[in-house]
DNA sequence: GTCTATAACATGATAGAC
DNA sequence: GTCTATCATGTTATAGAC
């Protein structure tokens, strides 16, 4: 008689261990998870977690690098390929491309936990206050700094402020908005009336720079 | 020969226990710190806590309710209040106003540390998400909003957009960039920079709904 | 009423032997 | 992969001191 195949695919354990921390650090916080709750979810003992991750932490490294690798993968344009397509395009064009992104990344269930994640976290931890900071707040600023720069220098939008400036009014109601989105979410409250805020923030923001 | 004084003054043992665990949860987040650790640092035993707060998570309601109680402190001018200002003041002074008391908020230390538990614990704590999306999130929108349409009515701004859409432009990316001060001042990094973007951000607004 | 001292219990992270 | 052991934690309880 055959066993119960206990003989899984070799790695698929360690993917649903971090399949499993993932959704419940994102509702509760890594501290206020077990590694018993985690291990019960995925069917093993707890002991056998230690021949995946040498540590609870671990698993939450293995979060974070998740994380960053998914930021490089839908990767901003370079600077070049930035120049040439801003050639071609104007304001609203590509502010609709960005917005279109912005709601693609909102609709991964994958990055929207753990971006809770990376909320829950940044006090206690310096791995995800340098994420936030850098590669979301900085990186995002940036890129759109250099892209306002352009839309300047092309005539596209006017120069009456600084493209940095521009980059922090455009994006920082969006940051706003995407926090409170996913409160909002997590209650699996209606999010119509922000999406029509974030569509209403692009046309004014639109009507603003305008030349 | 006296004995060393156990006896403090009625009432300051539970309110030490409240400071250290302010202190200690916005850095670490509840569920990370412990009895045990709260109580070394206040100088008691932990059992001795049990004689002030019935639970753990007593105390973290104690720390709630105190942000209510500030938030109501320092409260919104009623309606009437709202009108009769805003008969005498324009926008520039009005924004300018409310900048001050934005200032004096995250000048207070125990307001930045009970903001930033709210923020670690909103999605393992319904209670934190209640209050960070009613009282704070709402609650701020509302008042801008019905100050907004006074101006409108004033033609003291323009009214080309709904003064609800004027109160999430004016005041979503503040909400951004309080969220930003929290996490570099954490890092006791320089917030000049940002205190620049904010004053920007209100010249900016200024200019644009400037009748 | 508030403190100390001490102990008990269930649950937590982790390590080592199998 | 499992089982077992170790040590920290939240909580309750008991007894005694001011």
């Amino acid at each position: 008689m055959e066993t119960m195949l206990p003989s899984r695919e070799p790695g698929q354990t360690k993917r649903r261990i971090l399949e499993v921390a993932i959704e419940l650090f994102s509702q509760n916080g890594y501290s206020a998870v077990s590694v018993r709750e985690i291990t019960k979810h995925v069917g093993i003992k707890e002991s056998a977690l230690y021949n995946h991750y040498k540590t609870k932490d671990e698993i939450l490294q293995s979060i974070y690098q998740l994380f960053t690798d998914a930021s490089e993968g839908n990767t901003l344009p370079s600077p070049e390929q930035l120049e040439a397509m801003l050639q071609h395009v104007d304001l609203q064009t590509f502010l609709k491309q960005g917005f279109e992104q912005f709601k693609r990344t909102i609709e991964n269930p994958l990055l929207t936990q753990i971006w809770r994640i990376l909320n829950i976290e940044q006090y206690r931890d310096a791995r995800a206050r340098e994420i936030i900071l850098t590669r979301i707040y900085k990186g995002t600023i940036d890129f759109l700094e250099s892209a306002f720069l352009l839309l300047q220098q092309n005539k596209k939008i006017k120069d009456t402020y600084s493209p940095r400036m521009l980059a922090v009014e455009y994006q920082y109601p969006i940051f706003a908005m995407m926090t409170e989105y996913l409160l909002l979410r997590f209650d699996n409250k209606e999010t119509d009336e922000l999406q029509q805020r974030v569509e209403a923030h692009i046309q004014y923001f639109n009507d603003y720079v305008r030349p």
